[in-house]
DNA sequence: GCCAACGTTGGC
DNA sequence: GCCAACGTTGGC
């Protein structure tokens, strides 16, 4: 009898969950009974209807989501009447119910829309405070549940992942301090660490050596340099710092992490292969000093886990300890939610708080509502019903505010006039933003740029690139907020007088990276007197949104003779000339550098770069990769392009190019990681438009 | 992707 | 505790 009864409490576990409502039932009690239940020893479990029939409010106070649970079982006793939640957005439609069950987690009996539900660590810790003041039942919280009500930080994903029995992924050498609970089942599944994951990631991802070019770099300089003309080494080093990167594709945070060891002593041969995990190298286990957990060392001398590096575990996706003292190169993906500065959650809260305002621009400043606007009319003072909870319409920052980017976006016809304005001693672009539609947004005039907010960019942004800021190459953070005087819908096309000045640098990222959500960055530099350009207004020949954000400031600091040179000057004279392939900008670097860029991000050609320093020697870097010389491009044109001619030429054959896509890898290791396509060491970048990969990445080699 | 709705949070 | 308004969610 007894048997019978374990056996049919057993079986539901094993039946597919589809089929039938018991076994959630069961799961929902064993998560139940399983639960430390302190408060409530007695406590008898009652067969219950199933999550997601119940009403909303019991849904939501059923105990099982401990955290936000507690809170508003507080608030219902206290109140003694239960509230009724509202539902947000429109009424949901029955096949809501329907979803209800792809939703729940069949294994815990949860909900998963719980485990999206963000909260930062103070609702977090009021929520515990509350649970805990208010003696109700919230179970002790489970270390193996908590990131179920946490934020799906990359850690909570791969946690839950990794908890699944179906993938069991033994990790001998990972780090857990949690204890084995009643969660985890046989054979003892163990949180992966960030390490561990990284070191995973990098034996699968990094296939391919990573290729040093010291000596394409070498032959950049014997030939391009001329016995004392020192200056040309300073835009040479444009090309040599990212030149050294490996060129396989653009490196993450893995692969960073996997190249820390590179100089230590301990891990000799990592440089070399390149290829192989640290874990699977050098397998250095130690035992943490702080919560006695093994730990893999990245190198000798570690004696904290990762959990117990508090500054590598909020920054982890960006470097760890190691490379913070190194010098970071130029091609690292940043996270959108990347704090630049490592500063403390507060710091952060603030900024992200703030995000929306530019706290310059005339709609920032205005310190009264309209009373007006539709934002205006809904709050309460104007005798609304607060529902949108909006700021008025006209207080909405003109650069930072999703609405205007909205309304922008919804429009599509905004466009930019620049004119030359002169305050005091300092020389301002003015860009004023065109409607084509009447809007009841003030568009004033914006005063773009003072040398206050440059100095913060550079603050900001540099030291994140191997271009670094000396060499006046500045550029924005993805996700970072953007100053005031970056300006959207960037006009830079060569069929119309840009009126630039010098441009001291830029950083175009290229269409696959802003489409992630990442931001592009140009910034410009007005240099040259004001009578040397026109200041007719700038009209777009298509109306095609130019993912580049420009932003100008101060002229303050004009360049140095020696950063000038009268040959490139004269070619850029040339070409702002002459009528380009469509979309082709060109603009004059620091160094000096010429650079043609092109701004159309339909273009294959979006993520290219044509550079050409002093002596006209050219040099293409794709996805600021620079284009090996045995590329074949190099061999249809002149070494140095000395005219107009010579680089039309190049930019047309560019035109009939595409850049090559380069092969999925199908080793990934972890599947909870996205499929990433990957290059070939030696990829040609560029290939024609016809095909998808070159050669090597057709057939790449495993490392 | 847009937008209404609203939970949440920082400032006072 | 109240207010302003930011960020997120969910329906369409």
């Amino acid at each position: 009898m007894t048997d019978e009864l374990n056996r049919a409490s057993s079986e539901p576990e094993t039946t597919n969950p589809e089929e039938t409502m018991h076994p959630i039932e069961a799961d929902i009690n064993a998560v139940e009974e399983n639960t430390v239940w302190d408060d409530m020893p007695g406590k008898v479990t009652v067969e219950l209807p199933p999550d997601w029939l119940k009403p909303m409010e019991e849904d939501e106070d059923d105990g099982v989501d401990g955290l936000r649970s507690s809170e508003r079982i507080t608030r219902r006793n206290n109140d003694g009447v239960p509230k009724v939640k509202r539902r947000r957005g429109r009424p949901p439609i029955a096949r809501n119910v329907r979803q209800g069950l792809n939703r729940l987690d069949f294994k815990k009996g949860l909900h998963m829309d719980r485990t999206r539900r963000t909260k930062n660590a103070r609702s977090l810790l009021d929520s515990r405070r509350s649970g805990l003041s208010s003696g109700n039942a919230t179970p002790v919280p489970d270390p193996s549940r908590t990131p179920e009500v946490l934020p799906r930080t990359p850690q909570s994903i791969i946690h839950s992942l990794t908890s699944t029995p179906q993938r069991p992924r033994l990790t001998p050498s990972s780090i857990s301090n949690t204890p084995n609970t009643e969660f985890n089942s046989p054979p003892r599944l163990t949180r992966i660490s960030p390490l561990n994951i990284d070191t995973s990631g990098t034996r699968n991802f990094i296939h391919t050596p990573s290729v040093k070019l010291g000596n394409v770099s070498q032959q950049i300089i014997s030939s391009s340099s001329e016995p004392g003309k020192a200056g040309t080494e300073l835009p040479l080093r444009l090309w040599l710092y990212p030149s050294m990167e490996p060129i396989s594709p653009t490196k993450t945070q893995d692969t960073l992490i996997s190249d820390l060891p590179v100089n230590s002593p301990d891990f000799p041969e990592i440089t070399l292969k390149g290829t192989m995990s640290l874990k699977e190298s050098h397998p250095m286990l130690s035992k943490c000093e702080n919560c006695g957990s093994p730990f893999s060392a990245q190198k000798a001398g570690d004696t904290l886990c990762y959990t117990c590096r508090p500054k590598l575990q909020s920054n982890f996706k960006m470097f760890s300890c190691a490379a913070e003292k190194k010098h970071s190169p130029p091609n690292i993906v940043f996270r959108k939610d990347f704090v630049p500065d490592g500063g403390d959650d507060d710091d952060w809260a603030q900024k992200k708080r703030n995000r929306r305002m530019c706290r310059q621009c005339d709609a920032c400043l205005r310190e009264e509502d309209c009373g007006k606007c539709d934002f205006c009319m809904d709050k309460p003072k104007y005798g609304g019903s607060n529902k949108k909870r909006q700021k008025c319409r006209l207080r909405q920052c003109k650069f930072q505010s999703k609405l205007h980017s909205q309304t922008a976006k919804a429009r599509g016809r905004r466009k930019w006039n620049y004119s030359f304005k002169e305050e005091d001693d300092d020389m301002f672009i003015e860009a004023v933003l065109e409607d084509d539609e009447p809007s009841n947004i003030e568009e004033d005039p914006v005063v773009l740029g003072n040398e206050g907010s440059v100095m913060a960019s550079n603050e900001m942004y540099s030291n994140t690139s191997g271009l670094s800021a000396h060499q006046g190459l500045y550029y924005n953070m993805p996700g970072m907020p953007v100053p005031s005087h970056m300006l959207g819908s960037g006009p830079l096309c060569n069929n119309n007088p840009v009126p630039l000045g010098e441009v001291i640098g830029s950083l175009p990222m290229g269409d696959d990276v802003t489409q992630n959500g990442f931001l592009q960055i140009e910034m410009v530099r007005v240099g040259s007197p004001p009578s040397h350009f026109t200041e007719e207004p700038v009209s777009e020949p298509q109306l095609e949104p130019t993912p580049v954000i420009t932003q100008i400031f101060s002229l303050a600091g004009a360049e140095s003779d020696c950063d000038r040179d009268q040959g490139l000057m004269e070619l850029f004279t040339s070409l702002g000339q002459t009528v380009l392939p469509p979309h082709w900008v060109c603009v004059m670097a620091k160094g000096p550098v010429l650079q043609l860029l092109q701004c159309s991000k339909l273009s294959t050609m979006a993520d290219t770069i044509v550079q050409i320093e002093k002596g006209f020697f050219f040099q293409v870097s794709v996805q600021n990769q620079p284009l090996l010389l045995m590329h074949a491009i190099y061999s249809r044109h002149p070494t140095c392009l000395e005219t107009v001619d010579d680089v039309v030429s190049v930019l047309l054959d560019l035109e009939g190019l595409g850049v090559c896509q380069g092969y999925q890898s199908l080793d990934m290791g972890s599947p909870w990681e996205p499929r990433m396509c990957v290059r070939a060491a030696l990829c040609d970048l560029l290939i024609s438009k016809d095909e998808e990969h070159c050669m090597k990445c057709t057939q790449p080699v495993e490392g």
